[in-house]
DNA sequence: CTATTAAATCGAAATCATTTCTATTTAGAA
DNA sequence: TTCTAAATAGAAATGATTTCGATTTAATAG
């Protein structure tokens, strides 16, 4: 992965906003998966500077377009997201535990994706649950 | 599947009523994966009686939680539901453009859950785009 | 450096699918 | 038939997300 994030906004045709920097840059020092408001605050507290929500949310969803962020499907159906720095073929484990979340790689996509009549725009692929740490600990 | 709607619902500990009878039915006769507002519409034309639409979502909700209908993953992230009489473990492959819906066996869910450091509660796949269909009519 | 302009941001307001609430009804059991 | 927990109805609330129009700004060219 490009950290050279004007760079890589540059590659994608983006504007090199502070905001959109700061997102990034949330994004990539995240552990967790996060929501456009918890971006929000940790832009604010991090950069001191405010970044409207829909601002947040617009660029969320055109990084995530784009493939530089990816979205988590949560079963609260609110939106979040989160930064691999893999650029492999992969996809995810989350635990909604801790939200953390594991790369799985070692997927039935291809297979799956043969089987299929048809043009497929998206594969959705992921799994839930609780990892072990969480397990241990609730244990 | 066991199409005795009354007795499926007794084993699942559910009340055997009119209103979940008739969203059973429209969504077993159904061809394409359904909102429920859809349910709504298609139940009242078929029973000509009212159903709530609270209750519609309840009783999606609920069937789709015990597994007697699977929910359908929409990028515009409203509710859709859709009856499949097959009782395997499968996914779906989902054409947007006439919203029908294709099985899809040999998936790589176990080997997948193989690699996971933890426990697994939910596992999302499925394949969403053009079916052959929908693809030759468009070109 | 300045001018130009399309893209991006902002804050306020709107949206609307979904959920909640409470009174009423009803299925199923005794 | 009586009883009760479960289910339903309709109205109202919810709140995450999107839209809007005004303003700012990044990027480009001269
Ligand atoms: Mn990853
Ligand atoms: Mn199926
Ligand atoms: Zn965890
Ligand atoms: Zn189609």
């Amino acid at each position: 992965m490009n950290f050279d994030f004007p760079q890589l906004l540059k590659s994608l045709q983006l504007k090199v906003t502070p905001q959109r920097l700061a997102i990034l840059e949330i994004m990539r020092i995240a552990d967790t998966y996060l929501s456009p408001e918890e971006v929000q605050e940790q832009v604010q507290q991090r950069a001191n500077g405010k970044v409207g929500l829909p601002t947040i949310y617009r660029n969320l969803e055109e990084l995530s377009a784009q493939g530089v962020i990816s979205k988590i499907l949560h079963p609260n159906r609110q939106l979040y997201y989160y930064f691999c720095a893999n650029r492999d073929h992969h996809h995810h484990f989350v635990c909604l535990a801790c939200r953390t979340v594991q790369d799985l790689h070692d997927c039935g996509c291809a297979e799956m994706a043969s089987q299929i009549d048809g043009q497929v725009e998206f594969q959705i692929m992921q799994a839930l649950g609780t990892c072990r740490r969480c397990c241990t600990q609730n244990a």
